[in-house]
DNA sequence: AAACAAGGTCACAAGGTCAA
DNA sequence: TTGACCTTGTGACCTTGTTT
């Protein structure tokens, strides 16, 4: 049918385009800022979103710190797009606390799920912003309306927790706990699952401290949680410590006593950051992760396709979370992730079939997993693997759900990062 | 119906990814990692196990060896994830360690043989993994309990030892048998004898030097037997060698010396890989072995399933070899295997396709929204011959199995390679 | 028909350049 | 020094053809 066009036009099934992340340029899709200074970002740089400024910076000064000068101002500057020249030591610090690290790069496209991963955060982040805005600063912003935080969606994601913890764990920040556990942060467990994966990115960059030795004077210490940049710049400043200049003010109680008092400062967004680096850095058991991770993106997003109404709670405004139409696909799937009952019931899973094929197709990525993870990458890796019924049950739900999405108008996304 | 979605989907080409996108055959199931950076593996190419990045980088320097430039550090890189991008020469020197060839390739799917071979490699080095990672690391780990040790087993897998042999006679590699029996490697014949496809294999990419006129610089001088990876990974470092860029320090004694000291540094996933080229390369009695030998795998499997307590000897760390599940499927099914309990059971999922279209929202004007829509997926494949004739054994055996690791939240495992 | 891998395409990031 | 721009090359996707 008609594939059968498809199948005659080689590339044109590329009309489609690829989506294409473009973190700024303006305009259209995802505009992301330099999460060190503000400015629209011109890429994924060294592990973080940033401008072409703060990527060379960062490039010259991971290979050169003797150039950078103590900071004149306590190690406090507030570093925005402005005054970012102004202290080179509060610079390098601000990218090392938002994650940057020369190891940890990775070359090449970033995968579709890096991508939406991103574009989820965004939303997620003004939303909170948003909601800030208008709210109050001290208590915590409510929660954004968005898919995320579709109470089903959170069902979901949940089962993720322990995972991301014991990323947490494995990363000695067991603190973390506490913090996630604050309220501060929009349903944390929410978010974290899903996000959990880059928070164990985002603090992984101190282990990274082993392969530049200049670097390690700059290593932070622990990683409080990061919070995120654009949010609210000013917020997060990492304990300064290890580095005189850096972060000479240092003080372990001191750091310690703030950890707490951090977190709930800490912007979600943060958390949300897409991992750092991809590919490079995976957990351990990122893998597993990955793949209930995506599920549940999915199925969050799906659901939100569903019932639209859920999302337009409130963020009439631009956002919209509304068109963000994910169609994984998985062809057989694998696994539901699905929580939802509908879903659920499909799956009759067990006797299924076994499937040997090789390649999954389920879900995972790999750049989600890269994403979040980095690391060590020790043994295990596992992937919790899945099973997939070849079943179909979910053709109907599928069809329908495409078939809705085309109504509806929605076009596909373009992912494209930069201009 | 369907053709309407392929309308839907312009990427429906894809056969069943309508996903947009699709995460990337990262890995899947049958877990594997890119034996050359540790990667999850997206499928097997040119020989082995590697990820998309090593695929294509191997792809490309193949052809194009005066690109690399020689290491920095005396040929001692240890390639991994993070890594893999800084020293090219050292990147190709693992591929080709690895057994990665481009004369060697094959296409098509995998017979499910070698799926489970696969599997049960897998299997092996992590328990290898785990052994080694508790025991002694001088000693030899103890061969891994699991079907390969299986009487049966490995008298199926004997058959093709010689021809193994022969090969590296071919290539000129007399000294191979030495090194071999050297008792480095734990049990040599009786791994020989199951991986002996594989390890063939390995091998035989120094066949292949004829094939690429500049790939002679890169060839190894002579292979030590690949042993598993699970079994001792360590034990097999091939000597430096042939071209300085690739084997600037080689020297045999120098070799020998360091073989020892190297193993350790060695990944253990890279003995065990699967066999390198499937097709290819079969010896000659492989096919009349081949039955017989999968049967033998067959039965070790079931067995191993239903006395699970024999895997579990000592690798009770996280790996897990835990649920590996294998059944096997008669006719309608492949293999599954699961690992995490808890997600496995879920619902398979739809597959719909989602509408990543980003522009909408957020940021910038609705407009816009470009359209992007991807996906991809891929297909894999095998090679060994065969199929299962049987499959009945074990129907009510299999049922029973699938029953039983639904229980206990396993899942069916799922062979397939990627995505 | 499926499942696969080789190859091709091209989104993207690391680095280098050089005018300010 | 900085950072816009360019070059190099990585790797996520996609297409094709092979094999089961
Ligand atoms: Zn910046
Ligand atoms: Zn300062
Ligand atoms: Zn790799
Ligand atoms: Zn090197």
């Amino acid at each position: 049918m008609m594939q059968t066009d498809t199948d005659l036009n080689p590339y044109n099934a590329y009309q489609n385009a690829p989506i294409i992340f473009k973190p700024h340029p303006g305009h259209n899709q995802m505009s992301q800022t330099c999460k060190v200074c503000g400015e629209p970002a011109a890429g994924f740089h060294f592990g973080a979103f940033t401008c072409e400024g703060c990527k060379s910076f960062f490039g010259r000064s991971y290979n050169n710190l003797s150039s950078i000068s103590e900071c004149k101002n306590n190690s406090e500057c507030i570093i925005n797009k402005k005054n970012r020249t102004a202290c080179k030591a509060c610079r390098l610090r601000k990218c090392l606390y938002v994650g940057m690290s020369k190891s940890g790069s990775r070359y090449g496209r970033r995968s579709n799920w890096f991508k939406i991963h991103c574009l989820l955060q965004e939303q997620q982040q003004q939303a909170a912003a948003a909601a800030a805005a208008q709210g109050n600063r001290t208590t915590p912003p409510p929660p954004p309306r968005n898919m995320f935080n579709h109470p089903s969606y959170l069902a979901g994601m949940s089962c993720r927790q322990p995972s991301r913890k014991e990323d947490l764990m494995l990363l000695g920040y067991e603190e973390y706990k506490h913090s996630s556990a604050s309220p501060a942060v929009s349903s944390p467990d929410s978010h974290n699952s899903d996000s959990s994966v880059e928070v164990g990115d985002r603090r992984n960059f101190l282990i990274r401290q082993s392969v530049n030795p200049n670097m390690a004077l700059f290593q932070l210490p622990q990683l409080p949680q990061l919070p995120f940049a654009d949010l609210n710049p000013l917020a997060m400043m990492p304990p300064p410590r290890v580095h005189q200049i850096l972060f000479p003010t240092y003080n372990a109680s001191f750091y310690a006593q703030h950890q707490s008092l951090l977190k709930p400062a800490i912007e979600p967004s943060l958390i949300n950051s897409p991992s750092s680096n991809n590919n490079n850095r995976l957990e351990p058991n990122y893998n597993k992760c990955a793949e209930e991770v995506k599920r549940y993106y999915l199925d969050a997003v799906l659901k939100s396709q569903r019932s639209p109404a859920i999302k337009r709670e409130q963020d009439e405004d631009e956002d919209d979370t509304r068109e963000i139409v994910v169609s994984m696909t998985p062809p057989r799937s694998p696994v539901a992730v699905s929580r939802s009952p509908s879903l659920a019931s499909q799956a009759p899973s067990q006797d299924n079939p076994i499937d040997l094929s090789m390649k999954a197709n389920s879900s995972t990525s790999d750049e989600m997993r890269t994403m979040s993870c980095e690391d060590s990458d020790l043994s295990d890796d596992e992937h919790e693997k899945r099973s997939s019924s070849n079943s179909e049950l979910g053709d109907d739900d599928y069809d329908s759900e495409v078939k809705r999405s085309k109504i509806n108008g929605t076009t596909p996304l373009d992912l494209t990062t930069k201009v």
